[in-house]
DNA sequence: ACGTTTCATTTAAACGCTCTAAAAGGACGT
DNA sequence: ACGTCCTTTTAGAGCGTTTAAATGAAACGT
């Protein structure tokens, strides 16, 4: 079918060994030869097979990105951030996601790897748990998780104790006392950070922390910020300003049902959410917010697994990146 | 480094080849031997080296995605087509754009072909040019072209006259007469469609098209709507309605300054976008457009693609699918 | 009993590349 | 002419599969 290193060294009457060393830049091959090979390479149109090379060299040549789910607007932000990377960077990156699927995420990856399908992994999952984990250690194939701190793989993740401290303490300087805090069903580690943010600022102004100011939704959705509206108003502690952990979608519900029910943001309540999604600057009052760098960290996360691979890294490396504060107008 | 067929056969007592055909369901193979392999394998833990096996039958068994851009939200959410209808499937998905490479789309697909990485590939974009698509149609890997049709290609594409004539005469039936277009300078097929479909609906009700009701924003921004809202509101035209085929975010850019303007939008101006973003909810009010059934044109191109990957398909097939109007509030 | 089928397994080549150890050349000094 | 050293090239094995063709064994019909 396609030309091969064969029909090259025939034509330039050499080995096809030889042909191998010039394509792939090796030393010790003469200039003469050099571009003799090249100029014949150039006008037979020759592409190097990448499998039967991987197959010689033992390497795929390929990132596996590995997602719960492509929904979120969170994953494909950082997926963006990996591709914008990746382009300097002979590897291909492959897209796995695990939603609706027999595999856990850390079978998959284990499959993957075992097929040698990849040379590494991205894994980007904030609620992936420490067992899981712990499967994805036993690999040979390096792994780096993002969106969660860890401590036994390689990580890239943002300071979530910090961007909620921030997030309340600005609340409370605009003399808010009684400040809501939105955390979600289905909690995971960053999360649970940014509550234990939230408690330290309040705590830290001398407000006392109380269950009362505790809610819960059901996953980050415009819905179930709607929900939680009712139960906010309905709350005996006085609530004037509410902080979603939980994310930015059920912060803009909750600002559409709060103004549906003729309210004002906010005057009645000061409402800050987490991430920085698009529709942020879309709902007005706009949303003030905790921005993630998405882009940057999937920017770090190629490059340390594009080290790790190629062995210029060995041991667990973490990067911690900070939130910003986005100050707009519903807070 | 892993087990190998070898590895198993040695254990079984048997040839490699016979171990090859156990683990491939493949005929002629008795009970016995076939139940003792399939211990074995499962004893040792054996996954099969997916590049060698592609080495000998010619295969990748990997699907490229090739996308301009990741940064639209229109893309990705075809993408996350591609991928639930994925699943089931034993082809791998490996994601390239575009943007900021020295490489064009065809350029891109043509190495990608020749160096054996892909066996299929799907080109996301509305805004290939028939010469772009001609090299496509050059390679031996089949590909198909999602949101834009064309005929050189398998395609899968949306009837964008229809979806434009069902919005600009929903805006008619509304009493509106004077409803200016808003495409986008950087025009493309779908776009230019959908501005036929506009003409068509005004002069099928006996409205005359000027060019004064034509407008051209620079890319579907909110920015960019928030500019072309002066523009229109100079407009010796007497318009009272916004029809947007560049897409829902220069409608909501247009609304916001509408607003911020004293404006009332349905009131002053009715306007339609055309995409159905998420945002499009969160705008107040709701943004009414014309939706494109985009999980549904990546479960088409996923099927298509390996249709003909597998040889069942082999003439150009093309899928026209509907658009659906959603009626919000904002017109 | 003998040729013919049928079924199960093996042999051996192929896929297209990489890479190491060894061979071949060339230049040089003696 | 010969050995030595250095550079360039080659031979050939190896990577882990698949697959067509060959082999062997059992079963069958006559």
């Amino acid at each position: 079918m396609g030309v091969t290193l064969k029909d090259i060294a025939e034509c330039a009457g050499v080995t096809s060994a030889t042909v191998s060393m010039v394509i792939n830049n090796k030393p010790n091959i003469s200039d003469a030869t050099r571009k003799k090979v090249m100029k014949i390479a150039k006008e037979l149109n020759y592409y190097p097979n990448v499998i039967a090379r991987g197959l010689a060299t033992r390497k795929s040549n390929s990132i596996g990105v590995i997602v719960p789910n492509l929904a979120s607007s969170f994953v494909v932000r950082i997926l963006q951030g990996i591709k914008s990377t990746n382009r300097d960077i002979d590897y291909t990156v492959t897209l796995f996601d695990t939603v609706g699927q027999k595999e856990t995420e850390s079978q998959l990856f284990q499959r993957l790897a075992r097929e040698r399908r990849i040379d590494g992994a991205i894994l980007i999952s904030a609620s992936v748990t420490d067992d899981e984990l712990k499967i994805f250690g036993e690999e040979s194939v390096p792994c780096i998780v993002v969106a969660r701190r860890c401590e036994l793989l390689d990580s890239v993740y943002v300071n979530n104790i910090d961007g909620a401290m921030n997030a309340t303490n600005y609340l409370i300087e605009k003399g808010r006392r009684s400040i809501a805090c939105v955390t979600s069903k289905k909690i995971n580690l960053p999360t649970a950070d940014r509550l234990v943010g939230y408690k330290k600022a309040i705590e830290q102004h001398g407000i006392a922390f109380s269950d009362q100011l505790l809610f819960e939704v059901d996953d980050d959705t415009i819905e179930a910020g709607v929900q939680i509206f009712e139960e906010i108003r309905k709350s005996p502690a006085g609530i004037t300003a509410v902080f979603f952990p939980a994310g930015d979608m059920a912060a803009i519900g909750f600002i559409k049902e709060a103004k549906a029910r003729g309210l004002v943001i906010p005057r009645d309540y000061a409402v800050v959410g987490f991430d920085d999604i698009p529709a942020a600057e879309v709902i007005e009052p706009a949303l003030t917010t905790v921005r993630q760098p998405k882009l940057e960290m999937g920017d770090y996360a190629i490059g340390m697994i594009v080290d790790k691979i190629e062995g210029r890294e060995s041991g667990i490396k973490h990067k911690e990146l900070q939130t910003k504060f986005i100050v707009r107008e519903s807070a």
